[in-house]
DNA sequence: TACTTACGATACAAAAAGTATCGAAATAGG
DNA sequence: CCTATTTCGATACTTTTTGTATCGTAAGTA
């Protein structure tokens, strides 16, 4: 982690220093509220006012905690999102493991998660801070893990040896922020589902 | 053409009507300097008054010709960038001329163009007017000349006859959208060269 | 009890989108 | 040439939103 960052959330020290400690309810209230609108109008409905508003709240109890609303926006995010996307611990094969979780990715992301996760996009690309920790807090780790299943699948015997991981991740992952973003078409598991199988078959004849 | 949609570009009357004629120069003006500014600071840099002063052009002149400022980013991208993505026509295999396309969309996404489209999409997630501009005044046509070239491979042999052409224009042109927004790598002709052949070869095992 | 910090409320400053108004300029038709 | 019409650039204005500052109060610690 670079220090020079600014961190996703401001340091507690209610615990260290005098005074009256900080509001850990009012903090749990700011991110659902967050997170609510996000879900219900995406970037447009998002607003500080709105936000301290719905969670019967201080302006300044926001900035107290997070340093922007692009930082608000994430934490809400992530608090709301995380727990949706893990990976399957079964004892399965990798590639099938590899496999529900694209199509429980895909199924997430067609939902209001999708429409919070467009619309953080969207601030990132306004606000540098932003796209910054929803790559460092979310997407690489995502990523992270995601590629400790595929080099698993290939030592398995499941998939080519020869493959660049960071390249079939994109390739598998890519076309879901697309149809997230860009609404060339419907986001829904019959499409992950072909895709995950056109993407293992490849596209070419096959050599027979 | 859905008529209720907000046209990209307000209608120009000035040869039907008396008065003084409507200054096409000053519309180039606005394009090249809305282009300008976007490309060298993306979404943050681009104001209304921005554009205006860099033109060397009344604010009230850019609203009577784009009725928004996601219309007249799209426009000067627009005419900025549909030059610069067209296919080879030459008399190539359909799979060949779509590689390079492939090749040749990434080099300039990768570039000034790409921040500008982040840009737009960012815009779009704010204002639907945008987005729709985009994916029907840009990305729907790319996508159907990508598609008749695609066809063409299927047919001429080159590519499996089973599959399903938007799946494989996702497989293909998501993972570019996708590093554009979202920087987990960076977007070059190696990486796009490394995926175009992933995609085509695919990912498991070859059956033996 | 004194001190310290967070709380909610609210006023405020700054920036930007879009509208309204103005006199000047350019064109068509008479 | 003259008048009506429309666009021109300039500028003031309204509205919205982000982020800061201020203030009296609440809730802890020493």
């Amino acid at each position: 982690m670079d220090p020079s960052l600014p961190a996703l959330e401001r340091t507690d020290h209610s615990h260290t220093r005098a005074g009256r400690p900080r509001d850990r309810a009012a903090r749990a209230a700011i991110l659902q509220a967050a997170n609510a609108l996000l879900e219900e109008n995406g970037i447009a409905g998002f607003g500080m006012e709105a936000v301290a508003a719905r969670a019967g709240v201080g302006k300044s109890t926001i900035y107290r905690w997070w340093p922007s609303k692009g930082a608000l926006a994430m934490a809400g995010f992530l608090a709301a999102t995380e727990p949706k996307i893990s990976y399957p611990k079964d004892g399965d094969s990798a590639l099938d493991a590899l496999r529900r979780q694209l199509l429980r990715v895909a199924e997430v992301y067609a939902g209001p998660t999708g429409r919070v996760m467009a619309a953080i996009l969207a601030e990132g690309q306004r606000d540098p801070h932003t796209i910054t920790a929803f790559v460092e807090g979310y997407a690489r780790p995502r990523r992270d893990e995601a590629r400790t299943i595929l080099q698993a699948a290939i030592t398995q015997g499941e998939l080519r040896p020869d493959l660049d991981p960071e390249v079939v991740l994109d390739a598998l992952y890519g076309p879901i922020y697309y149809r997230m973003l860009v609404p060339v078409g419907p986001l829904d598991i019959k499409w992950m589902d072909t895709l995950v199988q056109t993407v293992l078959d490849g596209i070419a004849l096959p050599r027979l």
